[in-house]
DNA sequence: AGCACGCCGACT
DNA sequence: GTCGGCGTGCTC
């Protein structure tokens, strides 16, 4: 006869420890049940926490003298099921980060504080009042009407039933002051919605065109296949996107896709589910925490058919996944930059090839890595080349900036076409690459230039509220009326942003309205989208943003973008400097002439003649990538060779260099420098000063992936062991993406 | 990571 | 005489 206390549990904490910490099973807990994957509170230490259950065992090899009880097992059905188990495992050993940390960060933070995963669905009842009413009640409230009508015919409307009837929450609000209705709450029902074909869709789809019909017929569903989709904005990819998902869903399988962070995106999912009848579950940070549980759950139960969300997204649990897609692959924000710093495409990638189940990478400039992987036919390569529609390509043309006078980063000739655009009733974007009014503030008299006291970083100017901000570190200090070194009172704004422009521009055109959309223009208005409402409505305006406005928004009458300066993709130390770039004119180049309108780019440049802008404008994306591919590898290079970076930070910058010199002195006695490993560092950060705190990084570069796999997985587990580990702080960055 | 324990400086 | 600085050690 054997005890709970005869079990023990191995649990992973959400502690940086690379270890798991083993429990005996609760009491009351059931030997024979299965908890793996399931959340247990324990007490760790001094205090209490939530750990996930990894397996369950008679014997431990820990003193069983030392091992206390468990307190209690929070879920009934475990919220990992073994696929995401299995995922979050292979995640935490990829990006060397520690399993109990990983498990932490897939889960939602309502339940990683340990509230109950019993979901439930917010839902309205009738009261006795209510339920007295007759069914013609409530003639003058057509809303309510309809509610009440519902309810006399069903025990509950649940919120989301409420939606599809068209009825908001004041409506029930309303009808809940009355006393006739009160709110509930509901376990949803397990139904499986395996519905038919028709019952799926709320829209008939489009017609493909013949590319794309060809594309789609390239899909299979029931293996991997990683397919690169390259397609051109106003291609169709989205329609290609939903194709497939129907035929999941159909399968009676479910979907998940995943978009860059939103800046300004709820149409991806308006037209997801303008097209389908069934649940799609957002899970995104702009989702509310609670709403984000639901959700979260409602993958893992099949209940959400379709789950459309950001990175985070990619570690939900799915009960039964049948196709992943990720649009704008390309895109940065797919890399978590702190914590388990993981690429949500790379592993999505690896959850697919598990699943055996296809996955499809969709961007009109694919990053060099899956131009890489479909060019060695890793990848499957489907192209649509045409753009759906009359819409034609729009004309691209350098502006020469050398010897030009500047006015707000515009020079003469740009001003000029932007007012002809202005004056025929057209559309313009102005791409300006940093926010606030101007990146410094410099001294005329003794060249003093305002630095942010915390880090190696200028102050911006600000004008809206005027103030000086570190970008870095978030101070703000109020704009030095004299220059501090010299007392002169001749301090001026130096180099470009935003708000600049959109100053200039306001006074330039006073009757055109100017639009500026960055991260503080959106921070403080919450009604974007009534901005935006002004620029839907196809009235001549100008648009003046950062790189979020290049992010997946259609805006059907813009006839002209003018980039401000593309010289800094050119120009930058980091080797991925072009790449980003050209994907900045390309996506921008998409936002010109959707409509009837043939749209126009400028690019004004201090370098129109630069050979990889030329290449770019000439040849195209294609060529133009595969011409920096040879450079990677003759550079030796991603994706040629594999790279990892240790970081290491602290208030006294010897810390951080002795912490990572003894790092590389360990890697390197496991595996020293060759011609196919090459260790460089402890070198700074870019920026070496931040917050206070001095940055470096030891650069390590592989030919094989799978070496610098061992060589990590054996000298992590080497520098963890020494003390001064413990001192520093330090992460690891594989696969990092920005160097 | 947290948190306690522990041993040295400026304060009521 | 204490409050509190952060170095070191530990967590099943």
């Amino acid at each position: 006869m054997t005890t709970t206390q005869d079990w023990f549990i191995s649990v992973a904490l959400p502690v940086p420890l690379r270890n798991t910490f083993d429990y005996r099973l609760p009491t009351e807990a059931d030997p024979t049940a299965n908890y793996m994957g399931c959340r247990v509170a324990v007490n760790f230490g001094h205090q209490a926490m939530v750990g996930i259950i990894l397996s369950c065992h008679q014997t431990s090899t820990y003193d069983p003298a030392k091992i206390v009880a468990a307190l209690e097992i929070l879920d009934h059905k475990p919220l990992f099921t073994a696929e995401l188990l299995n995922l979050c495992w292979w995640a935490a050993d990829y990006y060397q980060h520690p399993l109990g940390e990983t498990l932490s960060t897939a889960m939602p933070t309502p339940l990683r504080q340990g509230k109950s995963s019993a979901p439930t669905l917010a839902a309205w009842q009738l009261t006795t009042e209510g339920k007295g009413l007759p069914e013609t009640a409530l003639k003058r409230a057509k809303k309510q009407q309809i509610a009440l009508q519902y309810l006399l015919h069903n025990d509950f409307l649940l919120d989301a039933d409420a939606r599809k009837l068209d009825i908001n929450s004041t409506t029930m609000a309303a009808m809940q002051k009355k006393g006739l209705v009160e709110k509930v709450e509901r376990v949803p029902e397990h139904q499986a919605p395996k519905d038919a074909a028709d019952q799926l869709l709320r829209e008939s789809p489009l017609a493909l065109t013949e590319e794309q019909e060809a594309a789609l017929s390239q899909l299979s569903f029931h293996r991997y296949t990683c397919y690169l989709l390259e397609g051109a904005t106003g291609s169709g990819k989205t329609e290609f996107y939903l194709q497939a998902i129907a035929r999941t869903l159909q399968a009676g399988k479910q979907a998940l896709v995943l978009i860059p962070e939103i800046g300004l995106t709820p149409q991806t999912v308006a037209r997801f589910e303008q097209r389908f009848a069934c649940s799609v579950a957002e899970l995104h940070s702009n989702v509310s925490d609670s709403q984000r549980t639901n959700n979260w759950l409602a993958a893992r139960d099949g209940r959400a058919r379709i789950v459309i969300g950001t990175r985070l997204a990619s570690l939900c649990p799915m009960q039964d996944l049948g196709i992943i897609i990720v649009d704008e692959e390309h895109d940065l924000s797919f890399k978590q930059q702190d914590g388990l710093r993981y690429s949500a495409r790379d592993l999505s990638i690896y959850r697919a090839n598990q699943l055996q189940i296809p996955i499809v990478l969709g961007s009109a400039t694919p990053s060099l890595e899956s131009f890489y992987n479909a060019i060695h036919g890793r990848f499957a390569h489907l192209r649509l080349t045409r753009r759906a529609g009359a819409a034609k390509p729009p004309t691209i043309s350098r502006v020469d900036l050398r010897g030009k006078t500047l006015t707000a980063g515009l020079c003469d000739a740009s001003v000029a076409v932007l007012e002809k655009t202005i004056e025929r009733g057209q559309q313009a974007i102005v791409f300006v690459n940093r926010r606030g009014y101007a990146p410094s503030l410099l001294c005329h008299h003794c060249g003093w230039i305002a630095e942010c006291p915390s880090c190696d970083a200028n102050l911006t100017l600000h004008k809206a509220p005027y103030h000086l901000h570190c970008h870095h570190c978030d101070a703000q200090k109020p704009v030095n009326r004299h220059c501090p070194q010299c007392n002169s009172p001749d301090l001026n704004p130096r180099g470009l942003g935003t708000e600049q422009t959109e100053q200039w521009l306001e006074e330039r055109f006073p009757d055109t309205p100017i639009i500026r959309i960055d991260r503080d223009s959106t921070r403080q208005k919450n009604s974007l989208q009534e901005t935006l409402a002004v620029v839907k409505s196809g009235k001549p305006c100008i648009l003046i943003g950062t790189q979020m406005l290049a992010k997946g928004h259609h805006f059907p009458n813009i006839a002209l973008v003018v980039i401000a300066d593309c010289d800094q993709g050119l120009m930058s130390a980091d080797y991925r400097g072009p790449e980003r770039m050209a994907q900045l004119v390309i996506q921008v180049a998409g936002r010109a002439g959707r409509g009837e309108i043939p749209g126009q780019v400028l690019i004004q440049s201090h370098s129109p003649d630069h050979p990889l802008l030329d290449l770019l404008l000439t040849k195209g994306y294609h060529l133009f990538a595969r011409q920096l591919l040879n450079e990677r590898q003759t550079a030796f290079l991603p994706p040629f060779t594999h790279q990892c970076l240790i970081r290491a930070e602290s208030k006294r910058p010897q810390n951080a260099i002795d912490f990572l010199k003894m790092a590389r002195q360990q890697l390197s006695s496991l595996m020293p420098p060759s011609q196919q490993l090459q260790y460089l560092g402890p070198i700074p950060a870019r920026m070496e000063r931040v917050n206070e705190r001095f940055r470096y990084q030891l650069h390590i570069t592989a030919g094989s992936r799978k070496a610098l796999q061992k060589l990590l997985k054996e000298g992590i587990e080497k520098i963890d062991q020494q003390a001064l580990a413990r001192r520093t702080r330090w992460s690891v960055d594989v696969d990092p993406q920005e160097v």
